[in-house]
DNA sequence: GCGCTATCGGAAAGCGCTTTCTGGGCGTAC
DNA sequence: GTACGCCCAGAAAGCGCTTTCCGATAGCGC
């Protein structure tokens, strides 16, 4: 007993196809065919590599196959933060197509470093992965877009496979993209119909295209509405739940005049509910609040909390099911719908002075 | 433009380090020992394979390197489903080790699938990972430890390292051990103190170890105080937020007589926190909550839930860190402690007829 | 019954890399 | 000045598998 290792299981360093072949008396070339049933081999044949291989508990080894094949039966999957329950949910979703297309999941989790990224994509390309997943926001921001194109290019030449959920500025990539403009338009729609005029909103770093994107799309409806938003009342912070209960506070400090805070992300919102909470102010007597992506947690919060959502789980099925498709000439877009969810952390403003009556809500229901 | 492959960029499959060696005029012999710094290479031809190597973006082929070195750079960790908040938190301290390491991670996601679970090692297995780790609670199922000990055996036997996040029943692997059962019971006292003397339990399935720990741990220290746990105020469920929604509906069905509800897990807390407010019963008003995990929503929740802290990130990291020691003779335990967190989800009970005071609560800090 | 074709198994050539072994060139010691 | 060693680069042999190419066998038609 050395070295820890259980001495009483023979040191079978590993059962090869060529064992394989010779335990059931035929060219490793047989074997091999048997076992992936390319061609056809007769019968006899056939049952005695399956019972050697069975007998020898042989397993392939998939470094040789992939080298010899030329690609892997795995897909790269990059996103920021396995721990948000964003990317939890999306990756569930890519989890389970993985699994019923027999796919193994290299998973990849950068901390919001960018560097990291391409890092990850650099690596998963050497390893042939039959596509990439880009599961994380795109950045705004040139040079990392001409260093992931860099990488993506010659991966997608070659016939690998790329996808991503979100808009991934300067990236030619096949996309799954949620309604983030026209969601955050839809819920800023939502709540002027309560009657909410004063708005203060919770943001994450202006690089992401999706801070971009919902905040453009709520400001945008804002303005049409003739709503203006004071640049006080936006508040920056990082895309957690610890970002969003210090933007929460720092809006406070610098003066609560708004009757609707909306934060860019459920993640954030919760951080901010609790701040809010913290602070002797009542959601939403007190002021409104609302999120954006419906994560799972959101409906068991006090108050449930209005929403935009989005189909987080299907998110990840069908970015899944995009990279496995064959490519196209012209890269694909797939848009998904998301729908308003008013819950209890909305309400009409309390009736500021010189109030008069909103004009007839259109109530989006759950 | 056919086929929708950017012909722009030339076909150029991939990179070897042929090319390389050939670009820098010296054999692959020499490029291959210049990129793994093994031996001493002469200072100019070392620069000039570096140069190649950087203006042709070689990227090494890990199938090659792994079939020519019999290793792989990848760890392989399996979960039962990655969109429970407490796996995605050790999930992400897996990913934080692992990115330090520079390991790849290859992510398993069950489902809570047993037969899945022992794919996914076999999978992994063939794929020479370095390691295995085993994140989701084991199994109280006699077949189902002898097929994953027939898995693993051979592999730890050809040198793979396994390690296990909570108790494998009938599995020799170095294990993570967060206090289960210790833990249950040090939450019961705190609950005892508080005063309570009825209790119910939102229980998962009993065949998982985690349960038959928590469960255990908590009726042991109820025991202990002369207390019993009427078998009707013990309720199964699944392990999911929904679980614990219809667990306490079920309880409440039932007829719930206890002041204080312990459910195993926050994830079911979570929906129970729901069932119970959607009934009319205020928390702790009319009944106590507590949890087990401390996944991080729990304290953004109104009331703040009490619970039995589990470093989780903490607990991926060190599940990675056992993983890539050196295997010793006998296998490890790695005790993980935690603490009792007393929120506002529990309070003394409301004084029942012939109530007399508790004796003086041991208060445990957050 | 003979020749041709269809079918199927085996030999062998890689896939891209590591690593041992070998040989050449240089420095040093006598 | 010659001989011995040492260091470092190159040749070549795999790692375990797939797959093309070939040859052999069997089956068919005439």
């Amino acid at each position: 007993m050395v070295k820890g290792v259980d001495n009483n299981v023979p040191e079978q360093p590993q059962v090869t196809l060529d064992d394989v072949a010779q335990a059931a008396g035929v060219s490793p070339a047989t074997a091999s065919r048997v076992l992936n049933g390319a061609t056809q081999v007769r019968a006899d044949l056939r049952d005695r590599v399956l019972e050697a291989a069975g007998r020898l508990a042989y397993t392939p080894n998939p470094h040789a196959r992939a080298l010899a094949r030329a690609s892997s039966p795995a897909v790269g999957v990059i996103c920021h933060d396995i721990g948000d329950p964003y990317f939890a949910g999306i990756a569930r979703g890519v989890m389970r197509t993985a699994a019923e297309e027999g796919l193994q999941v290299i998973l990849g989790s950068t901390f919001r470093e960018r560097e990291r990224e391409v890092a990850y994509v650099s690596m998963m390309r050497g390893q042939r992965v039959r596509a990439i997943l880009l599961i994380g926001s795109g950045f705004e921001d040139r040079p990392w877009q001409k260093a992931m194109q860099g990488e993506l290019a010659p991966y997608i030449a070659a016939g690998g496979r790329v996808a991503a959920v979100s808009r991934h500025q300067g990236l030619r990539v096949d996309t799954v993209l949620p309604e983030n403009r026209e969601g955050a338009a839809a819920l800023a729609g939502a709540l002027l119909a309560l009657g909410h005029r004063d708005f203060a909103v919770l943001t994450g770093p202006a690089s992401l295209t999706t801070v971009v994107d919902r905040l453009g799309g709520f400001k945008n409806a804002l303005a049409e509405a003739g709503v203006t938003l004071a640049p006080d009342q936006i508040v920056e912070g990082a895309f957690t739940r610890d970002g969003g209960y210090e933007a929460a506070t720092e809006l406070l400090r610098r003066g609560l005049r708004a009757t609707c805070v909306f934060a860019l992300t459920d993640v954030m919102a919760v951080g901010a509910l609790t701040a809010l909470r913290e602070h002797g102010l009542a959601v939403p007597a007190d002021v409104s609040l609302a999120g954006f992506d419906d994560i799972p947690i959101v409906v068991d919060l006090t108050p449930p909390l209005t929403t935009f959502r989005l189909p987080l789980e299907d998110l990840g099925r069908r970015v899944m099911a995009m990279a496995l498709q064959p490519a196209r000439a012209r890269s694909r877009t797939d848009r998904v719908l998301g729908e308003v969810v008013l819950r209890e952390s909305t309400a009409p403003p309390a009736r500021p002075a010189g109030w008069s009556p909103a004009p007839p809500a259109e109530r989006i229901s759950q």
